[in-house]
DNA sequence: ATTCTTGCAAATGATTTGCATGTAA
DNA sequence: TTACATGCAAATCATTTGCAAGAAT
C-alpha cells in the first residue's frame, strides 16, 4: 500500500497555508485523508483517526473535511449506492470507476478516457467548467498462470 | 426536447406490461413524470400530483418511484448540490448537463460528447457496465422560461 | 378470502448546528 | 481576553418502513 506522498511536506505548513490552524486532531484527519486512496467516509474516517486519537467526534470529522473541502485541499464525491460523501485527496483532474460489487471506488488515469465535447454545439450553449465521469462496472481480477487468485483487493494499484 | 416517447401507447398499459398495478395515484405520478424533462425530486413530484390528487402521500410517492426504477421505467440521477434522488424518465444513453447557476438539470445528447475508453488499456483491467457523465457550467443562451414542462399532456387516460 | 395499495407516523442514516467548555494566541 | 476548536446532544433533510385500514382480484 502506497504511503505519503509528501512526508517531507509538512501537513501543519499545507493547512496553515491555506489559514486552518493544525490542530492535533486535523492533523490526524489530514494524515489519514492524504495517505489513502480508498475515497474514505467520514465515519470512516472517524474510525481510523480514532485509534490514535480516541476522543474525536463525528462532528468535529465533518466539520473538519468541510473545511478542507472549502478551502480546495479536499474533494467529495458522492456516493451512488450509500448516498453519503466519500473525500477525495486527488484535488488534479481525474475520473472515477466504481466497483459495482464491493462500491469500492479508485481513481482513473484521465489518458484512459477520451473526452472531446463538441465544442462547436455545445460551446455555443453552454459554458463547462467541470466534467465529472464515473465509469461503473467490475473489476477483472487477473490470475497469473499458475498463481491461485486471492480474491483479496488488497492492492490499490493508482497512485 | 423530447417528449413523452409514446403519448399513444397508454400509461395503464405501460404499466401493466412491467407488472404494475396501474391504480389512481401510480398513473397521477406516471403521467407527471413521462411528461416533463425537469428530473424532478419526489418531493417535486408530490407537490405537482397534489393538485389533482390532494390526498397523495410521499411515502406514496417515494415508494412507487422506487418502483418504477426498479422495473426500468425510470432512473434515478443524484442532485449533488441537494443530496436529492432526481427521476429521470429518459432511459436511452444520455449525459447530464447541470447549471451552477440554478441547479437546473438538462439532457445532453449523447453525440454532444465524444467518449472513447482507452480499451486497449481499461478493457483488460475493468468490464464497464455504465458510463455516467455530468457536466456542469452555465448555461449561455437560456431558452423560454425552462423552469417545468407542462405536465398536463395527460391525454393518457386517467381513472 | 387473500393479496395489493395507501396514508400516516415513526424509524433510519447522513450530515449539520447550538451550545457550553476548553485551548491558543 | 478575545477568538477559535472541540465534543456532545439535538436538529435537519431525504428516504424508508411498520402498520392498520381500505380496495382490488
Amino acid at each position: 500500500m502506497s504511503k505519503a506522498q509528501h512526508p517531507s511536506v509538512p501537513l501543519r505548513q499545507r493547512l496553515r497555508e491555506v489559514g486552518i490552524q493544525p490542530s492535533a486532531p486535523r492533523l490526524a484527519i489530514a494524515s489519514y485523508v492524504w495517505n489513502t486512496t480508498s475515497h474514505p467516509t467520514a465515519e470512516e474516517v472517524k474510525e481510523e483517526v480514532e485509534k490514535t486519537f480516541p476522543t474525536v467526534s463525528l462532528a468535529t470529522v465533518y466539520n473538519t473535511l468541510r473545511l478542507f473541502v472549502e478551502k480546495g485541499l479536499l474533494r467529495e464525491v458522492q456516493d451512488y449506492h450509500t448516498r453519503a460523501i466519500r473525500y477525495d485527496c486527488n484535488t488534479k483532474p481525474h475520473f472515477h470507476f466504481v466497483d459495482s460489487e464491493t462500491g469500492e471506488m479508485l481513481d482513473l488515469d484521465p489518458k484512459m478516457l477520451r473526452i472531446s465535447p463538441e465544442m462547436s454545439v455545445l460551446g455555443k450553449e453552454f459554458q463547462i467548467t467541470e466534467i465529472e465521469v464515473t465509469l461503473h462496472g467490475r473489476r477483472l481480477r487477473k490470475v497469473k498462470n499458475g498463481h491461485r487468485a486471492r480474491a483479496d483487493s488488497e492492492s490499490n494499484e493508482m497512485n
